[in-house]
This record gives structure tokens, sequence and C-alpha cells, in this order.
DNA sequence: ACGTCAAGAAATGTGCACATTCTGTTGGAG
DNA sequence: CTCCAACAGAATGTGCACATTTCTTGACGT
């Protein structure tokens, strides 16, 4: 027996949240899989209420679809879906990389320096899945020094659909980003304070993502929750802020 | 035949939703009211299921926090917060008059005017409620302009937490934007293709906003909720003579 | 043979009762 | 008189059982 639901754990709801979406951003479960209460409740060893709510707030949060008495389905994301979150990436983070190269701090760049410095590491590692993480937090980290927590948390959700679909459609590609030159040409021309060609090489960069994915059309296949859950169990994920009042 | 109303309305979740998120609008319920969930429900008159579910949805959204085991409170707003999110829809909207003071079609065009003129229609009639909306609005449409869901959506979402301010902040005052004046010059410039102006003038205009609220603490005082939910329901309310023990 | 309808089964939605936790109060000791 | 602690009351969190709806399977009629 692995782990029993003890009392009061609230890592519990976040263990279902985060299998869940870890299923996904493995490219676990197609699009189109429905996702049933019991048989999920049965496969992760929860009651179905837990997974009842894990569910709901995942819909909220636009990782699911719900149709009322049917059930909660993966998407399939369209490509024009796909190119607005990436357009309104590049209104955002067009705007960061300006800024920062107005003015940034000598923390920030050194931050900046050392992350990209670690791309290269990952890559010099041929370490995909290291690389894949470090290419989404670049942009995150963009954010973050800015200094403004909204703007993280915005930038940060955009990001997490971003890669759905790079999950959903491409599942075996583990590459994130088209590569860490990119990100290295970026930081560089923040670094130096020539705010039109960081904001040039970030449009770049954002909208070679998107040729990269639009000619990768997501195929339906059925799928068995038994075995897309499998080894995917209750390692808590990263708890999203709750301020206090 | 059309089908009778059940028990089972999906519509009643979206009541108990509507009826929070307006007596916050309304500016009756003040930050740190904790929104107890019995007294939600007798209020209301649904079940305190119905009631949990969307608090929690309200809580995800941000409009609301929760404390474990502690209950949901009404956030009370920093300046600093304000101020984030402002930059953010400073980054967004700046974005987003650029691009349609560089092109758009003659159907925005004549939507954008015919939202002006009704602003100014509305500003003749000294009609502030109507006002009020339509300042809103006038952001919104900017973004629909664009034709990106994605952009409306996320961009609508920093609005009515921008308004969640003016609301707890300042509920008498129903002074959404600063002035009409400020959407007509905006709307004049990206009719124009006069980009850098347009942005020029969006930036002013939100930055007005802030230093307009700067100043206007936030009140604690205790509140009723039996009067913050008077005559805010989903459905007519019952006669409020029969009442269980 | 095909379309239609009906009955059974399974899944979703909802209310209820109970366990756990927190808060406000009261009593007693220092 | 003040502070600490135990207790009572209420509110939150959770599992369970039931009602409702939908999907599947099978049979019947045209």
């Amino acid at each position: 027996m692995p782990r029993k639901p003890r009392k009061g754990d609230v890592a519990a709801d976040e263990a279902v949240y985060g299998a869940i979406r870890r299923a996904m951003h493995m490219g676990r479960l197609s699009p189109g899989t429905k996702l049933q209460e019991p048989a999920l409740a049965r496969v992760l060893g929860v009651s179905r209420e837990r997974v009842r709510k894990a569910l709901h707030r995942l819909v909220h949060e636009g990782w699911l679809t719900a149709i009322p008495n049917r059930g909660t389905f993966v998407p399939s994301l369209t490509v024009e879906e796909m190119r607005e979150i990436y357009d309104v990436r590049s209104m955002l983070e067009g705007a960061i990389v300006r800024r920062l190269s107005e003015s940034h701090s000598a923390v920030a760049a050194r931050r900046l320096k050392a992350h990209v410095a670690e791309e290269k590491a990952a890559t010099r590692r041929a370490d995909r899945g290291r690389l894949f993480e470090l290419s989404g937090e670049f942009h995150v980290l963009l954010a973050e020094l800015c200094g403004n927590d909204e703007l993280t948390r915005l930038l940060r959700g955009l990001l997490i659909r971003s890669t759905m679909h790079f999950s959903i459609a491409a599942p075996q590609q583990f590459t994130n980003c088209a590569g860490p030159h990119d990100h290295g040409d970026i930081a560089e021309a923040i670094l130096s304070g020539r705010a039109d060609r960081a904001a040039k090489l970030m449009l770049g960069h954002l909208t070679g993502l998107v040729d990269l994915q639009a000619g990768r059309p997501a195929r339906n296949q059925p799928v068995d929750l038994q075995v897309a859950f499998r080894g995917i169990d209750g390692q808590p994920a990263q708890s999203t802020g709750s301020r206090r009042p």
C-alpha cells in the first residue's frame, strides 16, 4: 500500500492536481481524452471528491474543458488558439525586454547571466529534460526581474498554456524553445542596453516557436488512464500563491 | 416542448457566484470581511456546498483569499498591488493601441467611433452608472478589435481587478476612468494612425488612474452580510417572513 | 437490413452528516 | 489584576449515499 490519505492533508489536493498536470505535461493524455472521476480516483488512490476538486480547478485554469453532466476532457488546442497565446506573449515580453534593457539592477544582470550559463551547460550535457525546464524559466525570469508579481503570475500562466500545446501536440520532442542561442542573444541585448534589438529578437524568437509547432497537428488516440498515470504519483506540485489579507 | 426548470440547474452556481461578485463590485464588502459559508447560504437561500463552490472559484480567480481551516476573506489590496496591475495593463494596452494604430478594419473604426460617441452621450446625460460601465468596456473593446480572444479574456481579468480596487477603496465615487476626454483622444490618435501618440496617451491615461486612487486608503469596517446582500440575488427573493429555525 | 426506442448500467451532480480545527470565554493560579 | 489553560460553541473540511442524467446494449417494428 503506497500511502493512505491522512487527516487534513492539504498536500493531497496538490498531489492530485500535480499528477494530472504532470501527465498532461508528459504528453500521456491525448486531446479528447475523457477524465473519468471514478477511474482517476482508483488509479491515484484517493477519494472521488478530491479528484473532483482538482478537475474543477484544472477546468477553471483552462487546462481542461468541462461539459455539464458529460465529464471533463483534455482540450484539443487549435493552431489559432496557440497563435493568440503567443501573440499576447509577444506584447508582454516585448515590453518586458524593453524595460529591462532600459534599466536593470546589478543583481538582475547577474541572475540573467547565470541563467544563460546554466542553459549552455545543460546544452553541453545534452540534458534535454533540464533544458526544457530552463527554457521555460528563462521567460519567467525576465518577468521576475521587472519586480512585478502580477506580471510574473500572468506570464507564468501563459507559459503553461504554451507548453501545454507543446506537450499535447509533440510530446516526444523536448525542445521547448528553438534553441539556447536565442536566449543568449536576447540576454546580451538586454545587458548591453539595446532595447530595440532585444525586443526584435524576442519577437522573432516567439514567432519562431509558433512556426515550429504550426505544422504539427495533434492526433486523437484513445488512452488508458491506468498506463497514462503509471509512475506519476503524489509528488506535490508548486503551490499557487495564496495571499493573506 | 420547452424543458421545465429542474432543480439541478447550472444557473444556480452562476447566481451565487454573481451575487458575491456584484456585492464586491458595489462596495458592500469591506476588505478583511470574512465570508462565512453558513451565513452566505442562509442569506442567499442556497445550500452550503453551492456557496462553497462559488467561494473556491472566486478564491482561485483572485477575488478572495482563503486561509485553510480559517475561512475566505475579502482581500485588502495594497497600493503596490494596484500599481502592478496597472503596470501590466500599460504593457498590454500600449501594444494594443500601437497595433490598432498601424492597422485596423473599417468595422473596427466604426465600433470605436460609436463607443466614444456613446460615452459622450452618457456624459451629457450625467449618467454616471452607464459611464462607469462604458469606461471599462472601452479598454475591453480595444482588445476585442485586435481579434484575439485570449488577449480579450486576459485584459478583462485585469480590468476586473482594477475596478475591484475602485469598488473596495472608493465605492461612492463612480468615476471609473478619469474622463471621457482621454478615451476620445486615444481613439482619435488610433484612427489617424499615430501609433506613438496613441501609446503615449494610453500610458498617461493609466498612470493618471493610478494617481487618482493612490491617496485613497481602504478602510476596514465590519459588515453585516444580511444587509450587504440586500437586493442582490440571483433569483427574485422570496418573502422575508418565512424562515426556518 | 436499418433506424428507432427502451431498459439497464455507469458516471456526474448534490445534499447530508460527521470529523477536525479554530475561536471566544470562563475559570483558576500566580 | 493579569496571564494561562481548558472548555464549549461554531465553522471548515471530508467522505458517503442518493438523485439525475447520459451512454450502451439489445430488441422491436417498418
